[in-house]
DNA sequence: TTGTACGCGTTATCAT
DNA sequence: ATGATAACGCGTACAA
């Protein structure tokens, strides 16, 4: 009846697996994993009479992994995020991409894992979690997640991330669309300017602009397309560095800034999100936008047409970035298992100024 | 050398396993497992030398799905959400909440995996993908998807979710808070008012009061909480049944509205999103809130501070809620694990009325 | 440290 | 076409 376990059906009450199904109703492990799993290999009538004794048992299907191991798939596929995960909704531009991820993901049945790039104890999930790809979204490439990652040699597709390797990627022309913000502020004329981005350690607050370094990739290049323009016009901006896990998006940014800086006329943000905080804190403060201050935000999130004035921003497709993300990495993965090698692809998406309400001249100009 | 396989080493360059590492430094399997898992068993010098082995053949460690299959844990647990899990992320209250619960796993090392409750094709991630818990969060008890978890017997924990069958839950006193917040615009003196509530299928639109049916057990909630106090003040307010899905935050709506309710001087909306794209509709149609209209929202999202007037609304802590939830899940597993049976916990947490500045008594009283 | 016996299913081959 | 047999997949627990 088995060759090479003991038979459950006589060992007591264990727990019910395909081969107590198999035992009740007289048929091999075999048939009873084909009645779940292969329909079209056994008649109708045999599945029936097997799905009827599962069910009975209280037999919930094969075990998802033990299927895992035997197939070598699991169903799910992983984000790996910056430090942590927690951060990672903090604003709606990435809710939105991972929203659209899972929305790709979704009608292939397959699930979307979060894993964590910091150790903890010794588990590393990057490491330990059983998956079928990997997206590597925006973070450090320093950590040792992402080499992890690597070296497991699963399916890997980058998302916001610098890439010397030749892996996949999705990124953003995050430094062209900087160039383009600080361009329409100097064309205002604008010349005395202050940047904010976020960033991972110490110190935070104002620094000099030749020290300021962003945190992860994006803010990199945002702030590199922000000084080539800047440089370029003769222009030595302030810079304030805020903490990566921030939540107040940019609120008390301005002041740090006034008193560095008095007669800042204008603002580049790193986000939308914190350029939020500072129109709220300019009204707060009864500093008028944009006559007496110009804000430029990143991202064309949602929240940059609910503020009044409304946001001038520049825009990426996040929506597009996650679809893109995701299909390229289904891809990729069925190229796997079809035993063909995939091509590399690396997608490079637009970004556009959109101008809105503000942003206009200096007031003394 | 080995017992029941294949010697690799001799079989050409497959898969690198443990066994194939094995041979090479000439331990035994265990010892190279040992060497990963255990290393207090073993050695520091074999240990170094089985790992600097591990590295040259490029071995990355032990196989996540093998070894979730051999432990019996894979290091992840779920979260089943309501229908698409690309509507999860929508607002920033359900962000916080993913974000708390993530924040609450990270130290412990363990991954979130976010799980459809949509079958598609023939996989069923409440079925088919490997965790070691799951957390049911707002979806619909009809579905397929939570019958399938409960009988796999899995820890379980249901967040915001009606329980008759006696699982460990966390809620929201999500009836007493909209009592709360329609008590507020009664005695104001408000009479006309109307409801906005989420509905997962058609009719959309405006319903009568008696058919308004909400999505999900909050919206049923917190419908039912406004129409206790209301129906007490013989008032019988207009209901709009909005799509579960609409990204668009209530814009819209008061349009529909005030075509059903002329005069209509407040509204009661499920959600701080919501009330706000109803406070940006009446701004730009020149509509004063609150002297013209009164608006409350709930939830307490940060959204509800940056807007002008700030929403008077009803404030539950989702950062409590995904904490607790995760936390709650983490200990039945820990239960499971050493052989104890989990004590069920049901909490409810508090809501509490947050009056700002959108509420106010009506124009003509 | 190491042998042994699984964990629970699937893929491939074989017999009827 | 149906079903059975055998051989893994890759580790881990436990006793020797």
């Amino acid at each position: 009846m088995r060759a090479d376990r003991l038979d459950e059906s006589e060992a007591g009450v264990g727990r019910v697996t395909l081969q107590t199904v198999a035992d009740k109703v007289g048929v091999s492990r075999m048939t009873v994993s084909n009645a779940f799993s292969r329909p079209d290999q056994l008649s109708a009538a045999l599945r029936d009479k097997v799905l009827k004794a599962a069910d009975d048992l209280g037999y919930t299907g094969p075990d998802p992994a033990a299927r895992a191991l035997a197939r070598g798939s699991t169903g799910s596929i992983g984000v790996l995020l910056s430090n942590s995960p927690a951060d990672a909704f903090t604003d709606e531009i990435a809710a939105t991409f991972f929203s659209s991820i899972a929305a790709t993901l979704s009608p292939q049945g397959i699930a979307l894992t979060l894993l964590s790039s910091e150790p903890s104890g010794d588990v590393m999930p990057a490491r330990d979690v059983a998956m079928d790809g990997v997206i590597v979204y925006n973070c450090d490439p320093q950590t040792g997640a992402r080499e992890q990652v690597e070296r497991r040699q699963l399916p890997l597709v980058l998302v916001d991330q610098p890439n010397a390797k030749g892996f996949s990627s999705v990124n953003v022309e995050d430094r062209a669309g900087a160039r383009a913000a600080a361009q329409h502020l100097v064309d205002l004329g604008h010349t005395r300017i202050a940047l904010i981005v976020k960033a991972g350690d110490p110190p935070f607050g104002i620094v000099p602009a030749a020290m300021a370094q962003g945190q992860g990739y994006a803010s990199i290049e945002r702030l590199a397309g922000w000084t080539d323009v800047l440089t370029a016009a003769g222009i030595e901006p302030v810079v304030l560095l805020l903490p990566l896990d921030s939540r107040d998006g940019g609120r008390g940014a301005l002041d740090e800034i006034l008193a560095a800086q008095p007669g800042t006329t204008a603002i580049l943000a790193f986000s939308d999100a914190i350029a939020a905080g500072v129109l709220l804190d300019a009204q707060d403060s009864g500093i008028a936008v944009p006559d007496q201050l110009s804000i430029v935000g990143f991202d064309d999130n949602p929240l940059a047409t609910r503020l009044r004035p409304q946001l001038t921003t520049v825009r990426q497709d996040v929506t597009e970035k996650g679809r893109l993300a995701a299909s390229m990495l289904i891809d990729a993965m069925q190229d796997r298992r079809a035993g063909r090698t995939t091509k590399r692809r690396a997608v490079t998406l637009p970004t556009e100024l959109v101008v809105r309400g503000s942003t206009g001249a200096p007031a003394h100009s």
